[in-house]
DNA sequence: TGACTTTATAGCACTCGATGCCAAAATGGA
DNA sequence: TCCATTTTGGCATCGAGTGCTATAAAGTCA
């Protein structure tokens, strides 16, 4: 086996950390969010791939080089700030009583932290539209959905037992994710305009074991598209 | 949104395809499966990462222009044969009788299109112990693997009425395959010697909704390690 | 045997993402 | 003003992946 994450390319694996004016020295000429705004715009006009990372420091007046210490990747863009929705996650499943059922403990937290208010929707119904149909976004999702993953699993594995890493954990937690990917997906491409029911839904399924007949009940209430604005 | 698919950085998306003698013009010098040993063996020794497609050309005894002739990417040196499997799984599908439960069906044939010949499982470890833990690769399986949720969703819309594009059939699908994902993980990495059996075992916990003592008795069952040989 | 067709190959140039390295710019403090 | 600190930009470099083209090897047909 080996490898799993070697110095590569000459990579040190540490890259300098992303500018935060320490009131110190010079101060950063941009921020995080600014970037991603100009990007953004970029992906949806033009696509992701088709958008180089030249041009996207061009717009919004930084150098190329500069733009790498913003963002490890012109993919990790198109994410925000993701790593502090775990930390809401994790905070969730260790908050929950320890009486209510595993599985609606998970129900609970994911759609409470994936409650998000009118203003923020529509760019998140960009950034999840991309990153379910760009196939270069889509590679990158596991990569960043396997911290996801983990903290799921260490909920699963302490209130089942045995390590995070056996079977049990594991397979609750990639069937969640997969719960969890299939109803953003939905979402952001227009089978409805409700993240948070889309969510709790397909977790209410999840925990029903899919069970055919209410599955055929979902499918046959035909509540697609937007209502119209 | 747009893109999805773009010409991207010049790429027209149908490339030469691989070398078939048809007996008619030049002989191909090598085969898919002489360059997967070399490059397996170099993947296993020195890590994906730092194993270049120079190098693995140089080891098969070709050019590196002539490796992208017969994979069309480094990654899916990794996949072999897959899509073949995804074949077989569709038959399965399909081939399954209407009244017999749809979780039953889907356990049975991702159960029956795991099966390998001793011969094949130790390869088959590496290979999937690669794609369970090198970064690149886990990226990677995402796109693969939407091609194994798309069967299995069409099957689901087969079963509960509805497009295959709906919450119901993507939610069952890609939750199926996160359990399949997991099972194959802990056996690549030496969960137990059994897949048939973990994939099963994954199979009826996803089938039983995560049943909380179901889970508890599995994970007191400390059955892990490879029986010694 | 010699054209002709077909198929596979090698080599080159090029794009783009990503990283290391270093000098220059900007800012606050002594 | 000099210095430490921090950000920035430019340059070089690597590696994956692709288009293009000339060439090599094989069969076919006259």
């Amino acid at each position: 086996m080996t490898d799993a994450n070697p110095a590569g390319a000459g990579g040190t694996g540490v890259v300098d950390s992303p500018p935060t004016s320490a009131s110190r020295g010079r101060r950063p000429s941009t921020t995080r969010e600014q970037i991603a705004r100009q990007a953004l715009d970029l992906f949806d006009r033009d696509g992701f791939d088709a958008t180089t990372v030249d041009r996207i420091a061009t717009a919004a007046g930084i150098s190329r080089r500069t733009f790498f210490r913003y963002y490890n990747s012109k993919r990790d863009v198109v994410w925000g700030e993701f790593d502090a929705e775990l930390v809401r996650l994790r905070d969730q499943l260790v908050g929950a009583p320890r009486d209510e059922p595993m599985m609606d403990v998970l129900r609970r937290a994911v759609v409470a932290t994936n409650r998000f208010g009118a203003g923020e929707l529509d760019e998140l119904r960009i950034r999840m539209g991309l990153i379910s149909t760009v196939p270069a976004l889509v590679a990158h999702s596991a990569v960043r959905y396997a911290e996801w993953c983990e903290v799921v699993a260490d909920f699963v594995a302490g209130r089942i037992g045995g390590p995070p890493g056996g079977l049990g954990p594991q397979t609750v937690a990639r069937a969640a994710l997969g719960t969890a990917m299939a109803a953003f997906a939905c979402w952001a491409n227009h089978d409805t305009d409700d993240l948070t029911g889309e969510v709790d839904e397909a977790f209410r399924l999840l925990g029903d074991g899919f069970d055919e007949d209410r599955l055929r009940i979902w499918a046959s209430q035909d509540r697609s598209r937007i209502p119209a604005t």
